[in-house]
DNA sequence: CTCTAGATAGAGCGTTCGTTCTAGAAGGGA
DNA sequence: TCCCTTCTAGAACGAACGCTCTATCTAGAG
């Protein structure tokens, strides 16, 4: 019995989700808005619906722990959106593009309020709280292995797949940046096309300068 | 009399600056590594070597208010830093590759503490504090007319500078902040390589796809 | 039934937060 | 000389912080 029939009848904002999960989830959230200092454990228990003596039962290790956590679920969130949209589309550079524009649609969804579930978290613990530092570089890493495969499987060499991949995350990140801090999202649909470019010319086969 | 020998004796680690500066310049770095919420105004205060009086005597309208100053200052170093570098070199290709190497000897130098001057600061207010959100926005503004007047000088297209600026700030931003999550400069340097690319594709007189 | 481990509940701890407030020190103009 | 503005100084306030602690409740094992 991992989760018992013990939960609050099936009401309010979430689902049938258990009293961890609830936690879990709205830590994400809310730290992917407000970041690491600005969201209180406190905050997080009241959104979640649970209590104080929840949280601490399932996190001991406290605010950091939670972090992690947090982290871990937004990664893998984002992880199951990206391998979606990257075997969608036939051409990993019009995979890319794709990117682009659920990222737009998303961040103009939110009001510009929901960026990378990761960033905030832990650009504001840069240096002082190394799980939190280790949980986000695992993420970045994920999701870059997952364009490399991406671009391997459409026969790309090796050391092209690797480098692109740095560059498409970074440039979908710095581009998502941009735009929910310009609250517009021309510096996505500016890296989608410009992605789609670079992808082109290291295609296998294309002539090279 | 704007700033008087008031000051105290040219002791600590600021030089002969005023007491605003001593707390601009403090409230700039501790908000580049903590961000808004991880920053308080006692530390800044403290490490200023300014009292409390004098924060709120400079700055009214409190930590907001302290913010805002906090990004415009970065904005004006990094521009001042981006201009010296974009204008050091004869190609614009070469100079933004300069800029990737400039990003990752200094994250490297602060032990990958110290990245963009108003990310973390911006990230973490995300729709909460509206005077900083903006000031955040015309700094990414401002850098990148920045790189667009440098590419209209070499004699890119206007349409081409416009796309362009945008992807060189989006991923130089982004560049560098998967370099400080990762503790690793390489996606600095494969941003560079393919900015370079990028903007070689687009010069003037280059044959088009 | 009893017993126990898992989970929930929230009062309360010490600390720090942003901010306010009053008091004083320093220099220039009258 | 006195005054007035500018700046420095830090005690004090209520609120919120992360966290600890004890108490209670529930479901299944025996």
């Amino acid at each position: 019995m991992k989760t018992s029939a013990r939960q609050r009848g099936a009401a309010g904002p979430h689902g049938a989700l258990g009293t961890r999960d609830r936690i879990v989830r709205t830590a994400s959230r809310l730290m992917q808005r407000q970041g690491y200092d600005g969201t209180g454990i406190k905050q997080i228990s009241q959104e979640a619906e649970a209590t104080l003596g929840s949280v601490y039962h399932f996190f001991p290790g406290g605010k950091q722990e939670l972090a992690v956590a947090a982290i871990r679920h937004g990664e893998k969130e984002f992880a199951d959106e990206l391998r979606e949209i990257l075997d969608g589309e036939d051409d990993p550079a019009e995979a890319v593009v794709a990117c682009t524009r659920r990222l737009a649609e998303g961040l103009r969804a939110s009001d510009w309020v929901d960026g990378c579930p990761v960033t905030a978290t832990a650009l504001g613990t840069a240096g002082r709280v190394p799980d939190v530092q280790r949980a986000a570089a695992e993420a970045f890493a994920h999701w870059r292995r997952l364009v490399f495969d991406r671009l391997r499987r459409a026969g790309f060499a090796e050391d092209d797949a690797h480098d692109l991949s740095h560059t498409v995350i970074s440039t979908l990140e710095g581009a998502e940046l941009a735009a929910q801090v310009s609250q517009d999202d021309r510096p996505l649909h500016a890296a989608g096309r410009h992605l789609a470019r670079l992808i082109d010319l290291h295609r296998p086969g294309a002539a090279r300068s």
